[in-house]
DNA sequence: CTTAGATATGTTATATTATTACACAGCGTT
DNA sequence: AACGCTGTGTAATAATATAACATATCTAAG
């Protein structure tokens, strides 16, 4: 598997951008923040997203088609995510629960089906958000 | 909340597609499927689904931006589901297991964050594609 | 060292997925 | 009858993602 000094240069371009971010960053957005630095095409964001997501450097959240960079360093492959996702502020953060992760790890369904990955995300509203939505009410 | 009964005569024509598909379908494939019976634009679907997501008659499958009929008579909102994908035929089946629903709806990260929605999707390989995989091998 | 295979790049064009904006229709409530 | 709410129809466009092709770079085997 490549390792993290291995990376090309439009892929640590692109990692930086995901790394400096807190929060998840769509693609043309990436694209936007490259184009000073010689990225000018769409596919060549997504080439490295791909390839960054497979060497488990990010994770993209599935239902807001966003990238987000992984803290964890045991998470070298993008097997197992867990985020919470806030609804109001679009907050995201990335869990890990140790007791979840036996779970979903040894879970098998009746069919008889190999699992190689899973990604969970659950939504809600964090905290500020919660306390807005009451004060509105 | 609104009752079956009361589907308008575009979410009744989109959910039939739904149902009588054994696989997700993909918002452009219904278009296509419906165009016949009068729905003509994109809009037109994509209102249809939202709707049906809401009340939990179908599902989107995030991943693969597509939507699957709820099976299940009890899932009256889509507040909770899990599904297995196979990565070889893309097959989809949603997962009704009570025992990770209970850890799911329990599950509590360290932000004090409330959720009131969470959705699970597992990849990995169907018994006949696990097969043909290995006999390519 | 050099050749072949795998991986990455750059570019153009295009496909796919989803939303904005606006005008209007139908229905139940007051 | 006037209003609010929900849904419809239509055109235009935004946002997300991939196909196809030519070329470059790295690496491992001969």
């Amino acid at each position: 598997m490549q390792k993290q000094e291995n990376l090309t240069k439009n892929q640590k371009i692109i990692l930086d951008i995901i790394e400096k971010s807190s929060q998840p960053l769509k693609a043309y957005s990436i694209l936007f923040n490259v184009q000073k630095k010689g990225i000018n095409a769409p596919l060549q964001v997504y080439r490295a997203l791909d390839k960054l997501v497979e060497i488990g450097k990010i994770h993209k959240i599935e239902s807001r088609n966003a990238f987000i960079a992984c803290k964890n360093s045991k998470c070298q492959i993008a097997k197992a995510t867990v985020f919470s996702i806030c609804e109001g502020c679009e907050h995201v953060t990335e869990i890990h629960d140790h007791k979840l992760s036996e779970h979903l790890k040894d879970f098998k369904d009746n069919k008889g089906m190999r699992y190689n990955k899973y990604n969970l995300e659950f939504f809600g509203l964090c905290k500020k958000c919660d306390k807005i939505k009451n004060n509105e009410n």
